[in-house]
RNA sequence: GCCGCCAUGGCGGAAUUGGUAGACGCGCUAGACUCAAAAUCUAGUGAAGGCAACUUCGUAACGGUUCGAGUCCGUUUGGCGGUACCA
């Protein structure tokens, strides 16, 4: 009989939907484990397959876990709203929620046929209004403990699409040709900055991919400096600036302002207006993009004003430029050409002045006519900290400073606001309206969802506004509370706050009194394992973090952070080695494969590629390998006619067959515990094994059993069948997970290799556990060992227990 | 430029963490079965030399530590990912 695997797998599919045999419930008796996949976005393509290796790696997890004894909760879920389906929206006229829903079914269908050990009856998306409800309830929270504002910003306006894009959607868009441009725009923004030191501090108790956390480190760059108020010169005000070297206050010959700074248009003289205003108009047509990348050389224009530099009263000229940021620090900076790169190069440019305050320390040189030269050393030039080295003259000028009320030690972070809204149909409304006089009113909670309404035009309608905003019927409403007339926000929220808090819903996603019960939320939170590729390092996995720590503030958490672990998966490339893509048309199709091979085979060959971390390509020969290690267990179990096969008997095996059975056991649970999961190490153990035991005459029925529980997380299908073909009822899934005895491991003779000056010349098999004394004395016996001693003088001898002896001559 | 990771047969990758390099699989070669093919099974498969037992070389390159290095240290080269005027 054949081993019929698409038979098989579609029997146990259904066998475990009738069964509900992964639903999880709260079960206060046993340990529970919550393993978590990256939420997907449905895309109308389909699954590749890419996309099965970090599911199969979750589900192996999960159904180990359970034969451990965990409570396992293994749920799914769409990422639904989305771009995509809104611009396939406006070019053929169909719903983006039946595209989305086309989408789903599609993604789910590739899913289950894979076997995936998921509770469905936990399944959300962010699409249904069940769900959006409780993102905007967040959103109200974030409002009201004032953490949710509106701000005129410049943002990456894209007139084709007709929405502002976040800076790391931008270098997407204009590949596909697109326009982006700036422009100023009132737009909502979250208040992640109030959070940076805690998102900062709180990674050193994550198990994450240091890699990962240093990205997130290096996002929300923490920087420790000082902020000074340089006084303007004929006016009574100050400029702040903020510096992380207070020790070179000494060398600032210049200050610079972004073009966009406040006071550019107060302080810049009659004589030098038409220039100063020329430039601006410059720098604000360029893109940040071209801000950055493009432009090496650096500009910039005098304003004719001057600032007063405290620390010796020298009166020293203003710029503009734009390699001053506004966004970051106070948008203003003193600018010290000795000992900054960039200043160093303005200043060369533009002939000012250059004045070194700070040496290297001990023997090194430094030339500041040829170079800024940027780490610490002593400072010079400096009154009265000179003489001091960089830390204690930093230390110094800030107390000097705070003592004179001339500045502040202070802190600085790179993290932004993050920018909330997006112009766009399809995401989630914001709870809220304006009423006649402007002012911003969050509508009470009792009123959500505000439902996204029908639309039959999905077009941008050109204003920059959201196309809601063209639906007067949705728009024009009234105050539930007081009745009077009132306008929606038209602006929908991003992709990512759906994805923000999804991993607490499914702990409870029928709930519609609450976020996530309370109950439900302490029993299984914090997430265990969370598994998603790399892409997503820092936007997602702080978005997600932030949102954590208010609602944790707020009460509805008990988890300081969400995942505890991470582990991103790697990429899995097309057989040429490239990425997968269409264009290349190096896509495998995951539906095809299991059509050829089955589920199993799918599963288990994405596993055995190679580690779960790695970037590999994919191999269409290469499945047949394991295509053929599934068919040589089927024919092992089940003989020509469908019968059980007649070597399999009851009986005790032989000291040489348990020790394999044992070790087998050993390494493959090794393997799954290893927190690098590496399961193709544990393929190819189980490879060993079966290649072993086929070729025994009577093979004894425990070690088929304990083939069939090893099996059973990465081949569920093949392992529950032949499971129930040997005479048992229930489903193998939550049978004990084989246990080793570490005793029996070990093999009474052992082969120990004989080097001379470290080369292997010989082997010798002898007992386990001889004295070094034993061992060296029959190594010396060796035939071979003895012709290298032979004439020859031992200089030392080397014996590593059981494993090998090493002896030294000259 | 800066930060992080990586480099092992024709290919994907193993190597108990400093102790037999190349497990397992793909591919390839030969054989068995077959009218033939597929499937399956057996043997071989890093390179060079030798009839052979064997010998020498070999984990990107060079150097170091060590009785012993794919593994540790230094330098270099190549690749991947992130980031980019953050004062």
């Amino acid at each position: 009989m054949k081993y019929n695997f698409s038979e098989i797998e579609k029997k146990w599919q259904a066998f475990w939907d009738t069964n509900k045999t992964f639903a999880a419930n709260i079960d206060h008796t046993k340990p529970k484990y919550y393993v978590l996949d990256f939420f997907p976005y449905p895309s109308s393509d389909g699954l590749h397959v890419g996309h099965p290796e970090g599911y199969t790696a979750t589900d192996i997890i999960a159904r180990y876990k359970r034969m451990k004894g965990f409570n396992v909760l293994h749920p799914m879920g769409w990422d639904a709203f989305g771009l995509p389906a809104e611009q396939f929206a406006i070019k053929t006229g169909i719903h983006p929620r039946i595209t989305t829903q086309k989408s789903i079914d599609n993604f789910k269908r590739q899913l289950k046929s894979i076997g995936l050990s998921i509770d469905w009856s936990r399944e959300i998306a962010t699409i249904d209004p069940k769900y959006y409800k409780w993102t905007q309830w967040i959103f109200i929270q974030l409002y009201k403990k004032g953490l949710a504002y509106q701000a005129e910003i410049p943002v990456n306006w894209c007139p084709e699409l007709g929405t502002v894009l976040a800076n790391e959607e931008v270098p997407e868009q204009i590949e596909k040709g697109f326009t982006v441009v700036r422009r100023p725009m009132k737009q909502w923004m979250l208040k992640i900055t109030e959070y940076a030191e805690r998102l900062l501090i709180d990674l050193d108790m994550l198990d994450w991919p240091e890699s990962t956390k240093e990205m997130q480190r290096n996002w929300i760059g923490k920087s420790e400096g000082a902020k000074v108020f340089f006084p303007l010169k004929g006016f009574d005000e100050s400029l702040e600036i903020f510096t992380t070297r207070p020790d070179t206050l000494w060398g600032a010959t210049y200050m610079v302002l972004a073009p966009e700074h406040p006071l550019v248009d107060k302080i810049t003289t009659a004589e030098h207006r038409t220039a100063v205003d020329i430039y601006k108009d410059t720098a604000k047509q360029k893109s940040d993009l071209e801000r950055q990348a493009l432009e090496k050389d650096k500009t910039g224009v005098f304003t004719g004003a001057y600032a007063v530099n405290p620390v010796n009263n020298e009166e020293i000229p203003i710029w503009i430029s734009d390699y001053v940021l506004m966004g970051y620090g106070t948008g203003a900076i003193m600018s010290v050409p000795a000992h900054d790169e960039r200043d160093w190069e303005f200043a060369t440019k533009f002939h000012l002045p250059i004045v070194e305050v700070v040496k290297p320390a001990g023997n090194e040189k430094s030339d500041i006519t040829k170079a800024a030269f940027c780490e610490e050393g002593i400072a010079v030039n400096s009154g009265f900290i000179n003489g001091l080295k960089t830390e204690k003259a930093k230390k110094k000028t800030i107390e000097w400073l705070e003592e004179k009320g001339l500045g502040k030690g202070t802190v600085q972070y790179k993290l932004r606001d993050w920018l909330f809204s997006r112009q766009r149909f399809w995401g989630e409304p914001f709870p809220l309206i304006y009423l006649e006089d402007g002012t911003v009113k969050l509508l009470p909670e009792d009123v959500l969802p505000v439902m996204l309404p029908e639309v039959e035009n999905y077009k941008t309608i050109g204003t920059g506004e959201s196309p809601l905003a063209g639906i007067s019927d949705w728009v024009n409403t009234t105050d539930p509370e007081t009745g009077k007339p009132a306008k929606r926000e038209t602006n929908t929220m991003p992709q990512w706050a759906g994805s923000c808090w999804y991993y607490l819903r499914f702990l409870d996603p029928d709930n519609d009194k609450e976020l996530v019960n309370k109950e439900a939320e302490k029993y299984w939170m914090p997430v265990n394992l969370y598994l998603g590729g790399a892409e997503h390092a820092v936007l997602h996995l702080l978005y997600a973090r932030f949102w954590h720590k208010v609602l944790f503030d707020l009460g509805y958490v008990s988890t300081r952070e969400p995942f505890v672990r991470l582990f991103h998966q790697g990429m899995i490339l097309g057989e040429d080695s490239n990425k997968m893509s269409k264009s290349r048309g190096n896509v495998v199709n995951p539906d095809d494969v299991i059509n050829n091979y089955g589920a199993d085979s799918l599963r288990l060959f994405e596993m055995f590629l190679g580690p779960l971390s790695a970037t590999k390509p994919w191999s269409t020969k290469g499945i047949e390998g394991v295509y053929r290690f599934l068919n040589k267990i089927w024919r092992l179990v089940i003989d020509e006619e469908g019968n059980i096969s007649k070597k399999i008997q009851e009986v005790k095996p032989e000291e040489d067959a348990e020790r394999i059975m044992h070790r087998t056991i050993m390494n493959v649970t090794r393997d799954i515990e290893d927190m690098d999961m590496k399961f193709n190490t544990c393929v190819s153990e189980l490879m060993i094994y079966v290649n072993e035991i086929s070729r025994y005459d009577v093979i004894p029925a425990v070690l088929v059993n304990t083939l069939l529980k090893l099996l059973s997380p990465f081949a569920p299908h093949l392992a529950e069948e032949l499971w129930s073909r040997l005479g048992n009822s229930a489903t193998i899934t939550f049978e004990k997970w084989p246990e080793y005895n570490p005793a029996k491991v070990q093999k009474n003779i052992v082969t120990v290799v004989g080097q001379i000056n470290g080369k292997v010349r010989s082997k010798i098999e002898i007992e386990l556990d001889q004295p070094d004394e034993t061992v060296l004395e029959k190594m010396k016996q060796d035939e071979k060992i003895r012709s290298y001693i032979e004439g020859k003088q031992i200089v030392k001898e080397i014996v590593v227990k059981n494993k090998l002896v090493n002896i030294v001559v000259k």
